[in-house]
DNA sequence: CTCATCTCTTTACGGCATAAAGATACAGGG
DNA sequence: CCCTGTATCTTTATGCCGTAAAGAGATGAG
């Protein structure tokens, strides 16, 4: 289920985002062992491991020699550990890019890197986006974006919804295909082991597909992708071809506009 | 999380999928007060109103007056029972599309109808599309898509691609439009609470914000949108503004390659 | 040494999906 | 008519989850 980010007390909340890297003071009591960095790290390696949905703060505290109820003396709770997650994941894409080649080029380096990040970080897209985080990190990020595209001369507001299509677009295809990669492993079957199951069953169960559905069996059974590496699978393969064209197809979109 | 489809038995899950109307044969044993029709009928009001979240066995049963327990008659498992929520919930979009105005005006039609959808089934978005359901409701919505779309003469391949970046779209910009709608009731804070709190601490927390990232915060002084209706939320009418440009600026895309 | 404060553990609660066992209802066969 | 096999549905129990509450033990300041 989606995760509601940004729920929690905002003062506590926004204090450990953009909190600095001074170190604590030294207080009364032991000294701590852990941190909010070393929580959110582990946390970051369980759920890229086996996905949000075997995050559990039992999980993350015996990857730490601990008991679940140690994390809550550095977070407040588990929406404030996946917020904190979500903003910490960001810090990959905090390089800005090379404007020298144009917006478009540089829109296609930034999109793949979003792309790339989301299908290696799978459950940063179960992260709502309906309540921002507002984490540096993701600020960073969103800056880096909006400083290509404003190369394009498009006001503010054209910006602003250019902005929101290409992180959608992203989103949207790299949904698919995260799902896809994490699917053999996470249902404990391969894609051809489920194709087969099921298309057998199809078959038997609706002997008049071809008929219900022609538009979609003449579409399917023509010019069927050829794989260029035999190691990649096809699914994914075919996710990334789809991701290709559509990126070209949405700047050849702004590029027509942009000449009118 | 993502709920991950299609993992049960292929036979049985096909079988209820494609399960026709013809009425079950009377056999020993009481009549069975419920039926799969109205479990899943239920678990649909139930996550429309309150959730995936929410979608628990037991609500379920509950609100059928049976316990949790009783479902696991009529459904092997809660998986499957999503499985089932997710094909019955296509049957909205079983209508064919006029296609006399051209494939342009269809697809937009399409893309507003699934965009609706989406905002008012939030939780289809988070079954995962890696193992598709494969039921025949979820076809016909792909069959009218592909119905509209061949129209544009492409190849079979580059319709492929169309149809997943279309849905790619689609799909990413409507889940911001419903996480947005659902964040106030989700969360108990309407949109201005939220971010008159957040905001505040931003503030006090990152008093360099505009020197930090003045791409972002340049675009986000100007072009405020106008609201035309009080009634709806400023976050719902600026998404709704981003996925008419984005639609347009897709279609436009496509439409430049085709003259090419 | 005392005390206040902090870390971390133990225990407990109410929720979840669902396995297992049993109570009850009913059609068909005698 | 009862008997039997099969079906529905409930009860109970298991092992997960987030986290509240209480307390054990460590440590710096006085």
């Amino acid at each position: 289920m989606v995760v509601f980010a940004a729920q929690g007390d905002a003062r506590r909340s926004m204090a450990l985002l953009w909190r600095g890297t001074d170190p604590e003071p030294v207080r009364p009591g032991p000294r701590p062992a852990l941190s909010v960095d070393a929580i959110v790290d582990t946390a970051i390696e369980v759920a890229d491991a086996e996905g949000m949905a075997a995050l559990s703060m039992r999980a993350v505290g015996e990857r730490l020699g601990r008991t679940a109820m140690a994390l809550y003396t550095y977070v407040p709770s588990k929406s404030e550990l996946v917020d904190l997650m979500y903003d910490r994941a960001f810090t990959e894409l905090g390089e800005p890019y090379d404007l020298s080649e144009g917006w478009r080029a540089a829109v296609t380096a930034w999109a793949w890197d979003l792309w790339a990040f989301f299908v290696r970080h799978p459950w940063v897209l179960q992260v709502s986006q309906a309540r921002p985080v507002l984490g540096p990190h993701e600020y960073t990020f969103l800056e880096n974006l909006v400083t290509i595209v404003r190369e394009t001369g498009l006001p503010a507001s054209r910006l602003r919804r250019l902005v929101s299509t290409l992180v959608h677009f992203v989103r949207g295809s790299a949904q698919t295909a995260s799902d896809t990669r994490r699917a053999p492993d996470a249902t404990g079957m391969s894609d051809d082991e489920w194709w087969y199951a099921r298309s057998a069953e199809l078959e038997t169960v609706a002997p008049d597909f071809a008929q219900r559905f022609p538009a979609l069996t003449e579409m399917e059974s023509h010019g069927a992708f050829e794989l260029d590496d035999e190691s990649v699978p096809y699914l994914e393969q075919e996710a990334r071809e789809a991701f290709t064209y559509g990126l070209e197809v949405l700047l050849d979109g702004v590029d027509a506009r942009l000449r009118t």
